[in-house]
DNA sequence: CAGCATCCGCTTTGATACTG
DNA sequence: CAGTATCAAAGCGGATGCTG
């Protein structure tokens, strides 16, 4: 991105994080840690190979990045966030509560990746009977790898994999469980958008719905 | 900007405000309120006027801002923030916080507005000595309208237009000014840049340097 | 003048193919 | 696996012109 020639700091960062895919590039470092070209490539359905090349070099230069190759087993390059980088989280905790009353719109053939959900979760939902015993909630989003929510201290984790005692395993479309997650979506309306629930259902009513979402 | 089409809710608020000039047109409105189309020309210097145009039509459209006809004796159009976009203060506060750094480098030839100042003072600059009575600075950068810092109940803030009292008038290039104020740069080295002081130098002492800065 | 719309040259992006 | 190479299409920036 050419730079918008403006003496402000608001501008400063747009020149440096604002191009396109730059902040999308820093959620998946965030989200996974360090990361392959591949993963990268994975995780950011829609990028151009050259783009995500670009990218990368204009963040190593501009220090949100660096390039590490990894050591004889891997024998391959990771890239990972640096300290200054890592001091984009709480930015893209914004833009993630700006956006997710967008979440609740049809999104008819986006993509979908389930460790996308983690931050989501964590910052939306908590346990609404923390003195209960824990919960495990098995999720089978598309044909995405399963997460396991897992009740703790009131909170709500999430984890990647398929869960051993899952008191419940919801599956169908993305749309149908964020929406049941996040959008605070009715029952009933998401087994209309083709949720598919085995095990105790009541079990969700562990999963209280916070934040600035209905 | 084409969406990423990807169904999270990162990439759904890049998808509204990822554009290029759309956070800097949220930046001007939440600055100065409701704006004519010219006072966003103004405060957004390197915007070119069909790209205005789109960016005020695509903010409408996705209820970021709203376009009002001012009444009879103005007789002219304003665009103000509705109030899903003043919710986006933080994210922009994150982004000042993220890009003030960078402040520091050097900045030949940028475009600067003193009105740009109002939040990164209010933001990163306290008063040292609260017991002490109020104390005005005004600030004049470059060829800009002058901003005048009070000291007010342990914080500073700022205020468009010339000081009638002022204990200390800085003037010199906004790196100089700025540097002194969010840079935490040594007076000596702001001199060098152009700084100039007529009054009570010590006042300059009653601005304390905070936040993730040194 | 305020608020655009049009035109044009240039840069950036996106899709795909190919390579060490 | 980690990128280049290529090329078409879209977006951007600057200038100018139009309309109330």
């Amino acid at each position: 991105m050419r730079s918008y020639g403006q003496y402000c700091a608001i501008a400063k960062a747009l020149d440096v994080i604002g191009d396109r895919w730059n902040l999308l590039i820093v959620r998946e470092l965030l989200l996974r840690g360090a990361c392959r070209y591949t993963d990268l490539q994975g995780g950011l359905p829609g990028i151009a190979s050259n783009l995500l090349a670009d990218r990368l070099r204009d963040l190593e230069r501009s220090g949100v990045i660096l390039r590490e190759d990894a050591p004889a087993p891997v024998a391959s390059t990771v890239f990972r966030l640096t300290e200054r980088g890592r001091s984009l989280e709480p930015l893209l905790r914004e833009l993630l509560r700006w956006g997710a009353p967008l979440m609740a719109e049809p999104a008819d053939g986006d993509a979908f990746r389930s460790h996308w959900l983690d931050v989501p979760v964590q910052e939306f939902v908590t346990d609404a009977a923390p003195d209960q015993p824990p919960v495990a909630i098995e999720l089978r989003a598309g044909d995405e790898p399963p997460v396991t929510l897992e009740t703790a201290a009131g909170a709500v984790r999430a984890r990647h994999g398929a869960a051993q005692q899952p008191a419940l395993v919801l599956s169908g479309p993305p749309q149908a469980l964020v929406g049941v997650l996040i959008g605070g979506l009715p029952l009933r309306e998401a087994r209309a958008l083709g949720l598919r629930c085995e095990g105790d259902v009541s079990a969700l009513a562990r999963l209280k719905v916070a934040g600035a979402l209905g």
